[in-house]
RNA sequence: GGGAGCUUAGCUCAGCUGGUUUAGAGCAUCUGCCUUACAAGCAGAGGGUCACAGGUUCGAAUCCUGUAGCUCCCA
């Protein structure tokens, strides 16, 4: 015998038999009232009949007493609108202590309740019949009983939905017990403002409503289970069928004696409950147990880790464990147990299946560690759980994070290879990409540190994987490194040092063995030194930062269109080119800029024209145009077909933001900084048709 | 049955209170490269009527209503 939850419980369609009964009417020779019932053992157990008040072919009966057959137990007859007049005969035997609906209906009508089942499913004395033997074989060994008396009529093959054990699959036999509920009510209340006033911060938020929607409809919780381990739940019953809660036994037996002096009570006649607490029931206490805080709620550790910071858990024990902590905490510590919660998501595989095991579908992380190293599994994981969404495994993730391990691994190889030479002055293209780097650190470890403030742990990581990658090895180290055999200058290395630590530093909390590797091989570390405790970076605010960051941008879309230039003409990057840029008397050269660009796109000079120059390939940025000279001839059709295709496009745009601004509501009702903006588009777009225009014309 | 959430590129997802070009990222795809850190790589490119149908608005992936599909939770 257990309890189950509703949940626990799977119906199913079953054939059986629909029995009619005919249970006679008190003080009336030959009245009888007929029901109809599946499971005619019960009726051992019933207290009484029911039937729709408003059906005519009862109303004589009202106020009348019925017989139970076989058990000659005087029962009465009620009405009550539950009963469907429908089915069976539309009167309704009762027995509250095995059927829920009954079980209602006995409390709304006080009737009695008789228990007629063992644990074991066998029937017991109060049966009075057919004791000990097994519910089923009950059922059959009922009915020629019930034929012998005369009360059965008729049965008839019936298909009804029976309720079996999802664990045992055995059918479900409701029987009344006694079970041990917490009242919520109380607690539920600021547990749930506490949440919706941002005390405690849900991440993501919407699990805010999944919360809220419980906690309104807080049900009693039943803390008793019936199993053989855990805490024993502390109430005494005594002879008199009362009961005392307490402590120990001994603080019950006190109790007792004091609250029945009358019964002369020994400790030996107090019985404690069988059950033990459901688990949560201890687990709710946990923010607080683990530091002992319950018992000495004074203590240092409890006083310095109560309220912790964040509690990291997965969304589907909310109710279970997260808001029954919240509810602890308040109601004993008067203070909530942690400030977020973050929902992870769960792992699945690319079917979005579950991990289980019958489905063998959770891959061996010892095997995946072999192949894609520690740090490769980790970061492939954490780049692709965004707070509260499920994780959808696929290895490949993983190969991503060990390809970075490699990337990461082979740019140190590649600085620590350099011979540093401390004469050489440091080349102006150096010095442009170290202070470049350095803004644009800060620039990603301030997202960084936003992600992080808003638990976006996959967005960070994203970053920092990008910042790496795509900025520190694809363009920086690009620009500073040396000739092929060259030395590097002293000053350019000891930067690149200092800014390969700080990255190391970032990546730490993601990937943190190559990193402790790495970091211990930049420099000489003490025996002591660790990067786990070494100091993160913060981001500093320079001026001129977001000037240099601008230009460099510009620069780096000036050298993606070399290279396209390159690869369409097929010139490859060992041969030098040179890089024509039409520049009118007022315009500012940026030399600085113009060095990296040589750097990375082997430019032999940067030269500034007044005018097109004849057998040069273009392009356009930022309202510039630049020219490449090249040996062969130009392909001019292919020449006109892009231009003619950029031109279009241009063209498109144009009309779109010369449509928004023809209307006049939009530019009497929008906001001016939105009006001049597209203004601002108006005019680029002209000026970027104008020039397209012109290159047209010239290879024509 | 009740409740909540989701639907944006082939896949996984960003896109905060409507307005930064004609919607982004990573992976995957395609093309060209064994370039002297890395082919586990480099350079470049393509790819989306933002589920559908209405509505509100000068303006909608974003707000509202409905429809369809999917997912999760129910002590």
């Amino acid at each position: 015998m257990t309890a189950v939850s509703d949940e626990e419980v799977i119906y199913k369609e079953l054939q059986s038999k629909l029995y009619y009964v005919r249970y006679q009417i008190e003080g009336e020779e030959n009245e009888y009232i007929t029901i109809a019932t599946t499971r005619p053992e019960t009726i051992l157990g019933d207290t009484a009949i029911c039937m729709h008040p408003d059906d005519e072919r009862f109303k004589h009966l009202r106020g009348k007493r019925a017989i139970v057959p076989i058990v000659n137990r005087s029962i009465p007859l009620i009405f009550d609108e539950y009963v469907d007049r429908e089915f069976g005969t539309g009167a309704l035997k009762i027995t509250p202590a095995h059927d829920i609906n009954d079980y209602n209906l006995g409390l709304k009508y006080k009737l009695d309740t008789i228990n007629i089942f063992n644990d074991n499913g066998t029937l017991n004395e109060n049966a009075q019949f057919l004791v000990g033997v097994d519910r089923f074989k009950a059922r059959e060994e009922i009915i020629p009983m019930l034929e012998k008396a005369g009360n059965l009529v008729k049965i008839e093959d019936y298909v009804n939905k029976v309720g079996f054990s999802e664990r045992t699959n055995e059918v479900i036999e409701p029987k009344l017990s006694v079970q041990w509920f917490c009242d919520m009510r109380a607690l539920a209340q600021p547990a749930l403002a506490a949440v919706m006033n941002d005390d405690i911060k849900f991440y993501p938020e919407k699990f805010k409503n999944t919360y809220s929607y419980w906690m309104e409809n807080v049900k009693d919780w039943c803390i008793s289970r019936q199993l053989w381990w855990g805490h024993r739940i502390p109430a005494y019953y005594l002879p008199n069928k009362e009961f005392v809660v307490a402590k120990t036994k001994e603080e019950a037996f006190e109790i007792a004696q004091k609250k029945y002096p009358e019964l002369n009570l020994t400790i030996e006649d107090l019985q404690q409950d069988e059950d033990v607490l459901d688990t949560w029931f201890s687990s709710w206490l946990w923010p607080m147990s683990v530091f002992d805080g319950l018992r000495h709620p004074d203590n240092e550790e409890i006083k310095y880790y109560y309220p912790t910071s964040v509690l990291i858990t997965a969304p589907d024990i909310i109710f279970f464990w997260v808001a029954r902590m919240i509810m602890a905490g308040l109601e004993w510590r008067k203070e909530v147990p942690f400030k977020h919660v973050y929902f992870t998501g769960t792992v699945r595989d690319k079917l979005r299946r579950k991990m289980s095991k019958s489905l063998g579908n959770s891959p061996d992380p010892i095997m995946l560690m072999e192949k894609f190293g520690a740090d490769g599994v980790r970061m492939g994981m954490l780049l692709s759980s965004p707070a509260g969404n499920d994780l959808l495994f696929d290895e490949s993730l993983c190969e991503q994070g060990r390809n970075f391990s490699n990337k990461i691994w082979n740019a140190f190889r590649l600085i620590k290879g350099w011979q540093v030479d401390d004469k050489i002055a440091q080349p102006l293209h150096s010095q442009v990409a170290v202070k470049w780097f350095q803004h644009r650190f800060n620039e990603v470890l301030a997202t960084i540190n936003t992600d992080f403030d808003k638990f976006r742990i996959s967005d960070a990581l994203m970053g920092v994987y990008k910042l790496v990658w795509d900025d520190f090895c694809a363009c920086f180290l690009e620009i500073v490194k040396p000739a092929y055999q060259q030395p590097i200058d002293g000053k350019t290395y000891s930067e690149i040092i200092d800014i390969f630590e700080n990255l190391m530093l970032i990546l730490h909390p993601f990937m943190p063995f190559i990193t402790e590797e790495l970091w211990h091989n930049l420099r000489e570390r003490g025996e002591n030194e660790s990067i786990m405790i070494a100091q993160m970076p913060q981001p500093k605010a320079e001026n001129g930062a977001d000037n240099l960051l601008a230009r460099f941008e510009l620069t780096r879309k000036v050298v993606e269109d070399v290279r396209r230039v390159r690869a369409e003409k097929n010139i490859a990057q060992k041969n030098a080119i040179e890089l024509l840029v039409i520049k009118q008397d007022n315009a500012e050269i940026d030399a600085e800029m113009d060095s990296v660009i040589q750097k990375l796109c082997n430019i032999s000079s940067v030269q500034y024209v007044k005018e097109k120059v004849s057998g040069t390939c273009s392009f356009i940025e930022q309202n510039t145009e630049y020219l490449i000279p090249i040996a062969q001839n130009i392909n001019v059709e292919e020449e006109l077909k892009k231009l003619n295709a950029d031109l279009e496009y241009a063209e498109k745009f144009l009309q779109s933001v010369l449509k928004k601004l023809a209307n006049e509501r939009f530019v009497s009702n929008a906001p001016e900084q939105v009006v001049a903006v597209e203004r601002k588009k108006q005019s680029d777009a002209e000026e970027k048709i104008k020039m397209l225009k012109e290159q047209i014309a010239n290879l024509q």
